[in-house]
DNA sequence: CAATATATGTTCGACATCGAACTATATGGA
DNA sequence: TCCATATAGTTCGATGTCGAACATATATTG
Protein backbone atom coordinates (compact mmCIF):
# COMPACT_ATOMS: atom_id res chain seq x y z
CA UNK A 1 0.00 0.00 0.00
CA UNK A 2 1.53 3.16 -1.49
CA UNK A 3 1.83 6.22 1.14
CA UNK A 4 -1.05 8.27 -0.30
CA UNK A 5 -3.02 5.35 -0.33
CA UNK A 6 -2.51 4.39 3.39
CA UNK A 7 -2.86 8.56 4.46
CA UNK A 8 -6.61 7.61 2.82
CA UNK A 9 -7.04 4.87 4.30
CA UNK A 10 -6.30 6.59 7.96
CA UNK A 11 -8.55 8.97 6.91
CA UNK A 12 -11.82 6.62 6.43
CA UNK A 13 -10.91 4.57 9.19
CA UNK A 14 -11.51 8.35 10.89
CA UNK A 15 -14.27 9.01 9.72
CA UNK A 16 -16.01 5.20 10.10
CA UNK A 17 -14.85 5.28 14.08
CA UNK A 18 -16.35 8.95 14.21
CA UNK A 19 -19.21 7.83 13.11
CA UNK A 20 -19.19 4.49 15.12
CA UNK A 21 -18.55 6.42 18.44
CA UNK A 22 -20.41 9.35 17.65
CA UNK A 23 -23.45 7.17 17.81
CA UNK A 24 -22.69 5.51 20.88
CA UNK A 25 -22.17 8.57 22.80
CA UNK A 26 -25.09 10.47 21.47
CA UNK A 27 -27.27 7.57 22.82
CA UNK A 28 -26.12 8.36 26.28
CA UNK A 29 -26.18 12.35 26.15
CA UNK A 30 -29.43 13.96 28.13
CA UNK A 31 -32.40 15.53 27.15
CA UNK A 32 -31.74 14.59 23.76
CA UNK A 33 -28.96 17.12 23.29
CA UNK A 34 -27.05 17.12 20.48
CA UNK A 35 -23.60 16.11 20.07
CA UNK A 36 -22.40 19.05 19.03
CA UNK A 37 -24.00 21.40 21.43
CA UNK A 38 -21.97 18.55 24.33
CA UNK A 39 -18.89 19.51 22.55
CA UNK A 40 -19.11 23.00 22.87
CA UNK A 41 -20.53 23.02 26.24
CA UNK A 42 -17.27 20.51 27.14
CA UNK A 43 -14.72 23.10 25.64
CA UNK A 44 -15.80 25.76 27.53
CA UNK A 45 -15.21 23.55 30.50
CA UNK A 46 -12.41 21.81 29.41
CA UNK A 47 -10.68 24.85 27.91
CA UNK A 48 -11.55 28.12 29.43
CA UNK A 49 -14.59 29.93 28.69
CA UNK A 50 -14.87 33.65 28.25
CA UNK A 51 -14.59 33.70 24.02
CA UNK A 52 -16.56 34.87 21.29
CA UNK A 53 -18.68 33.04 18.98
CA UNK A 54 -16.13 33.95 16.27
CA UNK A 55 -13.55 32.04 18.17
CA UNK A 56 -15.77 29.21 18.89
CA UNK A 57 -17.16 28.94 15.00
CA UNK A 58 -13.33 29.29 14.07
CA UNK A 59 -11.78 26.32 17.41
CA UNK A 60 -15.11 24.17 15.77
CA UNK A 61 -14.33 25.21 11.87
CA UNK A 62 -18.10 25.76 11.30
CA UNK A 63 -19.79 29.20 9.79
CA UNK A 64 -21.07 31.51 12.21
CA UNK A 65 -24.56 30.46 11.75
CA UNK A 66 -24.17 27.28 12.68
CA UNK A 67 -22.54 29.06 15.77
CA UNK A 68 -25.68 31.43 16.58
CA UNK A 69 -27.60 28.25 16.50
CA UNK A 70 -25.51 26.42 19.18
CA UNK A 71 -25.66 29.13 21.31
CA UNK A 72 -29.27 29.62 21.20
CA UNK A 73 -30.18 26.10 21.93
CA UNK A 74 -27.26 25.75 24.97
CA UNK A 75 -28.40 29.29 26.18
CA UNK A 76 -32.02 28.47 26.09
CA UNK A 77 -31.41 25.17 28.35
CA UNK A 78 -29.35 27.57 31.05
CA UNK A 79 -26.05 25.83 30.19
CA UNK A 80 -24.16 28.64 28.97
CA UNK A 81 -24.45 32.81 29.41
CA UNK A 82 -23.88 34.58 26.54
CA UNK A 83 -22.70 38.52 27.48
CA UNK A 84 -21.83 41.48 26.28
CA UNK A 85 -18.28 41.83 25.02
CA UNK A 86 -17.21 44.90 26.94
CA UNK A 87 -14.14 45.65 25.03
CA UNK A 88 -16.14 45.77 21.45
CA UNK A 89 -20.05 46.56 20.96
CA UNK A 90 -19.96 44.44 18.16
CA UNK A 91 -19.38 40.78 19.39
CA UNK A 92 -20.14 38.88 22.98
CA UNK A 93 -18.42 36.48 25.38
CA UNK A 94 -19.72 33.38 26.21
CA UNK A 95 -19.66 31.56 29.64
CA UNK A 96 -20.59 28.13 31.12
CA UNK A 97 -22.63 28.44 34.25
CA UNK A 98 -23.00 26.01 37.18
CA UNK A 99 -25.55 24.22 35.86
CA UNK A 100 -24.23 23.78 32.74
CA UNK A 101 -20.92 22.48 34.89
CA UNK A 102 -23.00 20.62 36.88
CA UNK A 103 -25.13 19.13 33.24
CA UNK A 104 -21.28 18.13 32.01
CA UNK A 105 -19.82 16.46 34.47
CA UNK A 106 -23.35 14.49 35.19
CA UNK A 107 -22.88 13.54 30.91
CA UNK A 108 -19.33 12.61 31.77
CA UNK A 109 -19.90 10.33 34.48
CA UNK A 110 -22.65 8.47 32.29
CA UNK A 111 -20.23 7.78 29.47
CA UNK A 112 -18.35 5.84 32.45
CA UNK A 113 -20.08 2.71 31.93
CA UNK A 114 -19.72 3.04 28.28
CA UNK A 115 -15.72 3.13 28.62
CA UNK A 116 -16.10 -0.03 31.17
CA UNK A 117 -17.59 -2.14 29.30
CA UNK A 118 -15.12 -1.10 26.19
CA UNK A 119 -12.10 -1.95 28.07
CA UNK A 120 -12.08 -5.84 27.92
CA UNK A 121 -13.09 -5.54 24.07
CA UNK A 122 -9.55 -3.38 23.17
CA UNK A 123 -7.11 -4.82 25.28
CA UNK A 124 -5.05 -6.04 21.42
CA UNK A 125 -5.37 -1.84 20.43
CA UNK A 126 -2.30 0.52 21.61
CA UNK A 127 -4.35 3.08 22.87
CA UNK A 128 -1.56 5.30 23.65
CA UNK A 129 0.18 4.85 20.16
CA UNK A 130 -2.55 5.80 18.39
CA UNK A 131 -3.28 8.71 20.67
CA UNK A 132 0.23 9.62 20.19
CA UNK A 133 0.56 9.98 16.40
CA UNK A 134 -3.39 11.16 15.86
CA UNK A 135 -2.51 14.40 18.24
CA UNK A 136 0.63 14.89 15.83
CA UNK A 137 -1.79 14.49 12.92
CA UNK A 138 -4.47 16.89 14.77
CA UNK A 139 -1.92 19.57 15.06
CA UNK A 140 -0.43 19.94 11.62
CA UNK A 141 -3.89 19.73 10.12
CA UNK A 142 -5.06 22.48 12.73
CA UNK A 143 -2.29 24.42 11.51
CA UNK A 144 -2.47 24.18 7.98
CA UNK A 145 -6.21 24.32 7.52
CA UNK A 146 -5.97 25.87 4.12
CA UNK A 147 -4.84 22.43 2.66
CA UNK B 1 -3.60 9.82 32.25
CA UNK B 2 -5.57 6.76 33.01
CA UNK B 3 -7.07 4.23 30.87
CA UNK B 4 -10.20 6.11 30.84
CA UNK B 5 -9.46 9.77 29.79
CA UNK B 6 -6.83 8.60 27.38
CA UNK B 7 -9.57 6.17 25.45
CA UNK B 8 -12.17 9.82 25.84
CA UNK B 9 -9.31 11.54 24.58
CA UNK B 10 -8.61 9.37 21.82
CA UNK B 11 -12.16 9.71 20.58
CA UNK B 12 -12.19 13.35 20.58
CA UNK B 13 -9.05 13.44 18.57
CA UNK B 14 -10.52 11.31 16.08
CA UNK B 15 -13.85 13.81 15.99
CA UNK B 16 -11.06 16.67 15.54
CA UNK B 17 -9.36 15.51 12.76
CA UNK B 18 -12.60 14.24 11.10
CA UNK B 19 -14.03 17.61 11.35
CA UNK B 20 -10.72 18.86 9.49
CA UNK B 21 -10.42 16.17 7.66
CA UNK B 22 -13.95 15.92 6.00
CA UNK B 23 -13.83 19.87 5.34
CA UNK B 24 -10.58 19.52 3.77
CA UNK B 25 -12.05 17.04 1.49
CA UNK B 26 -15.79 18.38 1.19
CA UNK B 27 -14.03 21.50 -0.39
CA UNK B 28 -12.84 19.80 -3.31
CA UNK B 29 -16.03 17.38 -4.17
CA UNK B 30 -17.43 18.27 -7.61
CA UNK B 31 -20.56 19.80 -7.77
CA UNK B 32 -21.00 20.29 -4.58
CA UNK B 33 -21.42 16.50 -3.23
CA UNK B 34 -22.37 16.27 0.12
CA UNK B 35 -19.50 14.48 1.88
CA UNK B 36 -21.73 11.38 2.54
CA UNK B 37 -23.44 11.18 -0.74
CA UNK B 38 -19.54 10.57 -1.98
CA UNK B 39 -18.82 8.28 0.80
CA UNK B 40 -21.71 6.52 -0.12
CA UNK B 41 -21.12 6.09 -4.31
CA UNK B 42 -17.26 5.40 -2.79
CA UNK B 43 -18.81 2.50 -0.67
CA UNK B 44 -20.40 1.14 -3.47
CA UNK B 45 -17.43 1.14 -5.60
CA UNK B 46 -14.72 -0.32 -3.22
CA UNK B 47 -16.42 -3.11 -1.59
CA UNK B 48 -19.17 -3.65 -4.20
CA UNK B 49 -22.63 -3.34 -5.02
CA UNK B 50 -26.11 -5.01 -5.48
CA UNK B 51 -26.88 -4.68 -2.12
CA UNK B 52 -29.83 -3.37 -0.48
CA UNK B 53 -30.64 0.24 0.86
CA UNK B 54 -31.47 -1.07 4.16
CA UNK B 55 -27.88 -2.87 4.50
CA UNK B 56 -26.05 0.39 3.11
CA UNK B 57 -28.10 1.67 6.17
CA UNK B 58 -26.96 -0.02 8.42
CA UNK B 59 -23.36 -0.38 7.24
CA UNK B 60 -23.45 3.45 7.73
CA UNK B 61 -25.65 3.49 10.82
CA UNK B 62 -27.91 5.86 9.58
CA UNK B 63 -31.43 5.63 9.70
CA UNK B 64 -33.34 4.49 6.68
CA UNK B 65 -34.83 7.65 5.52
CA UNK B 66 -31.36 8.78 5.70
CA UNK B 67 -30.61 6.37 2.98
CA UNK B 68 -33.52 6.82 1.26
CA UNK B 69 -32.74 10.77 0.85
CA UNK B 70 -28.88 10.11 -0.24
CA UNK B 71 -30.02 7.19 -2.80
CA UNK B 72 -32.83 9.04 -4.66
CA UNK B 73 -29.62 12.53 -5.11
CA UNK B 74 -26.93 10.43 -6.27
CA UNK B 75 -29.64 8.54 -8.28
CA UNK B 76 -30.86 12.07 -9.68
CA UNK B 77 -27.60 12.54 -10.72
CA UNK B 78 -27.30 9.63 -12.53
CA UNK B 79 -24.41 7.99 -10.11
CA UNK B 80 -26.00 5.31 -8.92
CA UNK B 81 -28.89 2.87 -10.75
CA UNK B 82 -31.43 2.04 -7.86
CA UNK B 83 -33.59 -0.92 -9.21
CA UNK B 84 -36.09 -3.87 -7.96
CA UNK B 85 -34.88 -6.75 -6.06
CA UNK B 86 -35.74 -9.94 -7.97
CA UNK B 87 -35.61 -12.34 -4.71
CA UNK B 88 -38.18 -9.74 -2.83
CA UNK B 89 -40.54 -7.30 -3.78
CA UNK B 90 -40.40 -5.06 -0.73
CA UNK B 91 -36.61 -4.54 -1.84
CA UNK B 92 -34.22 -3.07 -4.27
CA UNK B 93 -30.82 -3.27 -4.71
CA UNK B 94 -28.05 -0.13 -5.42
CA UNK B 95 -25.73 -0.59 -8.30
CA UNK B 96 -23.34 2.28 -9.41
CA UNK B 97 -23.28 3.55 -12.59
CA UNK B 98 -20.91 3.89 -15.43
CA UNK B 99 -21.05 7.80 -14.81
CA UNK B 100 -20.68 7.30 -11.35
CA UNK B 101 -17.68 5.23 -11.28
CA UNK B 102 -15.97 7.88 -13.41
CA UNK B 103 -17.36 10.53 -11.33
CA UNK B 104 -15.81 8.51 -8.52
CA UNK B 105 -12.07 8.21 -9.98
CA UNK B 106 -12.28 12.06 -11.41
CA UNK B 107 -12.90 12.61 -7.56
CA UNK B 108 -10.12 10.61 -5.89
CA UNK B 109 -7.71 11.80 -8.15
CA UNK B 110 -8.77 15.38 -7.76
CA UNK B 111 -7.67 14.69 -4.05
CA UNK B 112 -4.45 13.62 -5.26
CA UNK B 113 -2.78 17.29 -4.91
CA UNK B 114 -4.26 17.55 -1.18
CA UNK B 115 -2.45 14.73 -0.09
CA UNK B 116 0.42 15.76 -2.11
CA UNK B 117 0.50 19.21 0.00
CA UNK B 118 -0.05 16.93 2.75
CA UNK B 119 2.73 14.41 2.58
CA UNK B 120 5.88 17.13 3.30
CA UNK B 121 4.03 17.75 6.49
CA UNK B 122 3.69 14.89 8.26
CA UNK B 123 6.68 13.53 7.95
CA UNK B 124 6.85 12.85 12.37
CA UNK B 125 3.56 10.94 11.92
CA UNK B 126 3.42 7.44 11.54
CA UNK B 127 0.67 7.11 9.68
CA UNK B 128 1.04 3.13 9.67
CA UNK B 129 1.18 3.03 13.17
CA UNK B 130 -1.84 4.85 13.48
CA UNK B 131 -3.81 2.84 11.18
CA UNK B 132 -2.83 -0.59 12.84
CA UNK B 133 -4.27 0.46 15.89
CA UNK B 134 -7.41 1.82 14.66
CA UNK B 135 -8.55 -0.75 11.99
CA UNK B 136 -7.77 -2.75 15.12
CA UNK B 137 -10.27 -0.44 16.87
CA UNK B 138 -12.62 0.19 14.17
CA UNK B 139 -13.63 -3.98 13.91
CA UNK B 140 -14.01 -3.95 17.54
CA UNK B 141 -16.59 -0.82 17.58
CA UNK B 142 -18.06 -2.29 14.66
CA UNK B 143 -18.80 -5.95 16.30
CA UNK B 144 -19.88 -4.17 19.03
CA UNK B 145 -22.54 -1.48 18.09
CA UNK B 146 -24.87 -2.16 20.73
CA UNK B 147 -22.39 -0.63 23.26
C1' DC C 1 -12.24 63.75 10.40
C1' DA C 2 -14.76 61.55 6.75
C1' DA C 3 -15.01 57.69 3.66
C1' DT C 4 -14.08 53.17 2.91
C1' DA C 5 -13.02 48.59 4.28
C1' DT C 6 -13.24 44.98 7.56
C1' DA C 7 -15.16 42.18 11.40
C1' DT C 8 -19.10 40.31 14.34
C1' DG C 9 -23.31 38.31 14.75
C1' DT C 10 -28.23 37.48 12.98
C1' DT C 11 -31.61 36.23 9.53
C1' DC C 12 -33.13 33.60 5.73
C1' DG C 13 -33.74 29.87 2.46
C1' DA C 14 -31.99 25.33 1.05
C1' DC C 15 -30.67 20.89 2.22
C1' DA C 16 -29.08 16.75 5.34
C1' DT C 17 -30.53 14.09 9.15
C1' DC C 18 -33.58 11.95 12.22
C1' DG C 19 -37.61 9.53 14.69
C1' DA C 20 -42.27 8.16 13.98
C1' DA C 21 -46.09 6.90 11.26
C1' DC C 22 -47.40 4.61 7.12
C1' DT C 23 -47.71 1.18 2.94
C1' DA C 24 -46.47 -3.02 0.83
C1' DT C 25 -44.54 -7.42 1.07
C1' DA C 26 -42.72 -11.69 3.64
C1' DT C 27 -42.65 -14.94 7.12
C1' DG C 28 -44.16 -18.08 10.73
C1' DG C 29 -47.52 -20.47 13.33
C1' DA C 30 -52.39 -22.00 14.30
C1' DT D 1 -54.93 -21.31 4.28
C1' DC D 2 -55.31 -17.42 7.32
C1' DC D 3 -53.78 -14.23 10.43
C1' DA D 4 -50.34 -12.03 13.37
C1' DT D 5 -45.93 -10.37 13.26
C1' DA D 6 -41.78 -8.70 11.13
C1' DT D 7 -39.23 -6.27 7.52
C1' DA D 8 -38.19 -2.82 3.44
C1' DG D 9 -38.77 1.50 2.00
C1' DT D 10 -41.26 6.15 1.83
C1' DT D 11 -43.33 10.24 3.78
C1' DC D 12 -43.65 13.83 7.11
C1' DG D 13 -42.47 17.24 10.54
C1' DA D 14 -38.70 18.94 13.46
C1' DT D 15 -34.03 20.21 13.91
C1' DG D 16 -28.94 20.90 12.65
C1' DT D 17 -25.93 22.85 9.14
C1' DC D 18 -24.64 25.94 5.69
C1' DG D 19 -23.79 29.96 2.32
C1' DA D 20 -25.35 34.51 1.32
C1' DA D 21 -27.30 38.79 2.44
C1' DC D 22 -27.76 42.00 6.01
C1' DA D 23 -27.11 45.45 10.09
C1' DT D 24 -24.04 47.16 13.36
C1' DA D 25 -19.58 48.34 15.10
C1' DT D 26 -14.73 48.86 14.46
C1' DA D 27 -10.43 49.73 11.80
C1' DT D 28 -8.00 51.88 8.17
C1' DT D 29 -6.87 55.25 5.01
C1' DG D 30 -6.89 59.54 2.61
Amino acid sequence: MDQATQLFSLFREIGIIQQLSGTMFARRLPDGLHPSHFALLSNLIRLGDGKTPQALASAFQVPKATMTNTLSVLGGLGLIDVRPNPDDKRSKLVFATDAGRAFHDDAVAGMGPVMADLFPLIRDVDVEAALTELQKLRVILDNNRDI
